[in-house]
DNA sequence: AACGTCACG
DNA sequence: ACGTACGTGACGTTG
């Protein structure tokens, strides 16, 4: 049920007025009273805090309103003293404040703020609307019911408290119904408001007589019928002499509320504050506590930034016009393209280069030969947002950036890379903590309705990535991750985009026949499933494929997952001999996947007019340092299993080309070795061993030459795992044995490879203390989840902190070798690109003439990209497709 | 949008 | 007693 808080403004003025002054008087410098504004917003504040309403409204007395009543008895309010010029100065002032937080009050000529209220309450009552009263005055209380309560504010000890009166508290204290109220004043008057009543009788003899009689109306029915052996005859000629005062008591004690109300519920609805005027009026009347309560001086300071923020743009036609001479911070202006030639499908419609002190030059349709000449000059160093997209936008105007100089998204991820921000506006909450839309002009709207543009987005967006700029250069300096960013990070971001400008070669008949094959299989494998369940269902679903196999054909080994069975590899391989329909049920799965993801998902991307695949290659987004790729990706193309390698058969080079590809071999448990320092396995590397052989000789206490395939294969199980952070269960389901041989295996590793041991556990005490784990090159990743009170969390985290310094750093030394290798391509002028990388695997398309040359370049760099306590050693083949690079 | 599943290193 | 190996992205279903 929704909730309304009518608020009776004289009523909580005047109380606030007396309440606070009490205390201390307070008052501008100027000498203005604040002390009721003050407290009435006291008042209210609390009071939304405790109901929560849905719609706000407070009503005001007008200064005719008394007259209604007071037409039908002189009397009303006639000595009432007049309100204090103190209190009077201040009830324009809380009408002010009210607007500024988009409160709406009431004053009406004809009704008192009671009738407003009471009218409100009764008529919302059929809205289904629950209405909260906030009132100093008892007379209320007549309204009370089921739908309707009453607050009243009370001081007590400086501390404000609310007394809560619904149906039941008026009847503990009156012994009366709310309604008997009415009946209550029509006999005893109320002296605040000078209703007579009949004189003589008090709330006690009131009481009385309406627990008998209940109205006024059948008290004095009765004294007529002279049904009245009660009354006690002083009392009785009371009654009759004041019959008519009794009447006209009641009549202006009963709160009006058939009051014809000039606004819906939904015009009360309860809205945001125009901050900027509540921190004027609130500074203006020093209301620090509650500028500090709702933060506005936070948002005070914002503002202040705000205004400093103010740029100036000046439109040039010409970039020649700009005088730049040896850095450029800049912002390209982009719009959507449809054109499927392109590679990334936007066009440049605009550039923004910072100037000086907040000046930002803006030129529309910038020329391709001045932007060539700008991008292209090396004198000139780059500084702006998403350079490598940048890069490649420029790349297909047949512009070579050069000299990158910073990136501040890169910035941000070496500063922190599990930062899930990438939109610059997030960027510039996150480091300026300002919402750069709140930057923007308001849009203009012309006489046709279309948006006219601004040339100040553009320079906003400029001045943002200038002081972004600024913040996270000392940021990377503090965390000693400079080093890291400016040699290893900026270089790889043109690698980054020339990959994705060169793409990878498809040829899409080669892959459109694959899938030509597949769907024949998928068809009647589908038909088989259909036959061994009995009926036709969904095998995609996952919901309807647990039915049949646990319910209906009552396979067992049932496991449970959030949407109900599940249905994945591990289960279904044990399920293998239980039923027919099982094994038709994981080629159906090996089928589809190939087809919808690297069939049909791989041709709607080969572009038009290059025949290319050009996928991004994102440097911000792996909390290790890896890259990722996506649109599509071709870091997870098949490679495992023999029928998903053929999608590897439709990636070949151009004629007269071929693909070098190089990998680094073990580089993971190179790494290990080399980090933990341990000096057995740093030994395994320097002397060329199989390295799982070598680890099942160990673990399992064997020589060498008696070690078995399974054996082996069980040891490599052990190494990943050692470098993921092994735990025994994770290992038993890896190869398929109990907990309890698992942790004998790791047992046995730990203790062989006590470097190792030791290394695990110096990671996660040092990840502990710190707050974050680095790569050999300083890459930092901070794991909170070591301080999680939930073990599963904390235990993760452990797990990622022996996990990051390998993973990353295998990360920085490929991301080394891919800047070593473009740049002694280049250098060499060979024809030859860098088309790939899948972590380990870097992939060249050479001319086929150079393919010698190119394959030492790979080769060299990548063995070369770091010096450890063990030789990188890297595998380098050519090939005239992906398939055959083994 | 969340989830389950499965492709890769 | 719990629920677990690290890092990704894409697809289909479901609500």
């Amino acid at each position: 049920m929704e909730k309304i808080l009518l608020i009776d403004g004289n009523s909580i003025m005047n109380r606030a007025f007396y309440g606070i002054m009490s205390n201390k008087m307070l008052m501008t410098e100027n000498g203005k009273y604040t002390n009721a504004l003050y407290g009435f917003l006291s008042i209210l504040f609390k009071n939304l805090e405790e109901v929560n309403p849905d719609y706000l409204l407070v009503a005001f007395d007008s200064k005719t309103s008394a007259n209604v009543r007071k037409q039908k008895y002189e009397g009303y309010k006639k000595n009432r003293h007049k309100m204090p010029d103190e209190l009077a100065q201040q009830m324009p002032e809380i009408k002010e404040i009210l607007k500024a937080m988009n409160i709406k009050y009431l004053e009406m000529e004809d009704y008192e703020g009671d009738d407003i209220l009471g009218s409100c309450a009764k008529q919302f009552s059929n809205e289904n609307v629950k209405s909260y009263i906030l009132s100093g005055d008892r007379d209320l209380f007549q309204l009370v019911d089921e739908n309707i309560i009453v607050r009243i504010p009370r001081t007590k000890m400086g501390k404000t408290e609310t007394e809560i009166y619904d149906v039941q508290k008026v009847k503990e204290e009156y012994d009366l119904f709310p309604k008997d109220l009415i009946e209550l004043k029509a006999l005893m008057g109320d002296s605040s408001d000078e209703i007579p009543g009949v004189p003589g009788i008090g709330p006690k003899t009131a009481t009385d007589l309406l627990k008998k009689y209940t109205t006024i109306e059948g008290l004095y029915n009765a004294i007529e019928k002279n049904n009245d052996e009660f009354i006690k005859q002083k009392l009785k000629e009371k009654l009759i002499e004041n019959k008519d005062l009794a009447f006209i008591s009641k009549e202006i004690g009963k709160i009006n509320v058939q009051a014809n109300l000039p606004f819906n519920l939904e015009d009360l609805r309860i809205k945001e504050w125009n901050k900027r005027e509540v921190i004027d009026l609130f500074k203006y009347y020093k209301f620090n506590r509650f500028l500090e309560r709702f933060d506005l001086k936070n948002e005070e300071k914002i503002e202040e930034k705000y205004n400093e923020f103010k740029v100036d743009t000046i439109i040039k036609d010409s970039i020649k016009e700009i005088n730049l001479t040896d850095k450029m911070i800049y912002f390209l202006e982009t719009e959507n393209s449809e054109d499927d030639e392109l590679i990334i499908k936007k066009k440049i419609i605009g550039i923004g280069i910072y100037g000086e002190n907040n000046k930002v030059y803006y030129i529309k349709n910038p020329k391709i030969e001045e932007l060539k000449s700008l991008f292209e000059n090396d004198k000139i160093e780059k500084i702006g947002y998403n350079l490598s997209e940048d890069y490649v936008l420029l790349r297909q105007n047949g512009i070579k950036m050069k000299s990158i100089k910073y990136d501040i998204e890169v910035a941000g991820y070496d500063i922190d890379p599990t930062n899930v921000k990438h939109k610059l506006s997030e960027i510039a909450m996150q480091f300026l903590n300002i919402d750069i839309q709140k930057l923007m002009p308001e849009k203009q709207i012309n006489l046709f309705e279309e948006q006219v543009e601004d040339k100040n987005e553009i320079g906003i967006y400029v001045l943002t990535i200038k002081n972004i700029y600024e913040k996270t250069k000392i940021k990377l300096e503090e965390e000693g991750s400079i080093k890291l960013f400016n040699e290893i990070e900026i270089p790889l971001i043109a690698v980054l985009g020339e990959m994705q400008f060169n793409g990878m070669l498809v040829d899409e008949n080669e892959l459109v026949n694959f899938g030509k094959e597949l769907k024949e299989g998928i068809e009647q494998l589908t038909k088989e499933i259909y036959k061994l369940a009995g009926e036709e269902f969904n095998i995609n679903s996952t919901q309807q494929l647990g039915t049949i196999l646990f319910e209906k054909l009552k396979l067992p080994g049932a496991k449970k997952n959030k949407k109900g069975y599940s249905t994945d590899v591990a289960i279904l391989e044990k399920l293998v001999l239980a039923h027919p329909i099982i094994e038709k049920i994981l080629e159906y799965r090996t089928l589809t996947k190939l087809n919808s993801t690297y069939v049909e998902g791989l041709v709607q991307y080969i572009n038009k007019k290059t025949k290319r695949i050009h996928s991004y290659f994102h440097q911000t987004i792996t909390a290790t340092g890896r890259i990722s790729s996506t649109e599509p990706n071709l870091q997870n193309i098949p490679s495992r299993e023999e029928l998903g390698r053929n999608i590897k058969k439709a990636f070949k080079p151009e004629k007269g080309y071929v693909y070098i590809d190089a990998d680094y071999s073990q580089i993971e448990l190179r790494l290990l070795a080399h980090i933990a320092k341990d000096e057995n396995m740093i030994n395994a590397f320097k002397n060329d061993e199989d390295i799982h052989k070598e680890v099942a000789s160990r673990v399992f206490g064997i020589p060498l030459n008696e070690v078995t395939k399974e054996q082996r294969s069980r040891a490599k199980a052990v190494n990943f795992g050692i470098v993921y952070g092994i735990t025994d269960f994770g290992l038993a389901t890896q190869i398929g044995i109990g907990k309890k041989e698992a942790k004998i295996y790791i047992d046995s590793y730990l203790e062989k490879y006590s470097g190792i041991k030791k290394y695990m556990e110096e990671v996660t005490e040092k990840a502990k203390e710190t707050g974050y784990v680095e790569t050999s090159f300083g890459r930092r990743r901070y794991i909170p989840e070591l301080k999680s009170s939930n073990y599963m969390i904390r235990e993760f985290g452990k797990r990622a902190a022996m996990n990051t310094p390998i993973q990353g750093t295998a990360a920085d030394i490929m991301k080394i070798a891919m800047n070593t290798v473009y740049k002694r391509l280049e250098e060499a002028k060979l024809d030859a690109k860098v088309i790939l990388q899948v972590h380990d695997e870097l992939i060249l398309e050479v001319k086929e003439e150079q393919k010698e040359k190119a394959k030492a370049i790979l080769k060299e760099s990548m063995e070369n990209a770091a010096k450890l306590d063990v030789p990188l050693k890297v595998e380098v083949t050519d090939a005239k497709c992906w398939y055959d690079a083994k």
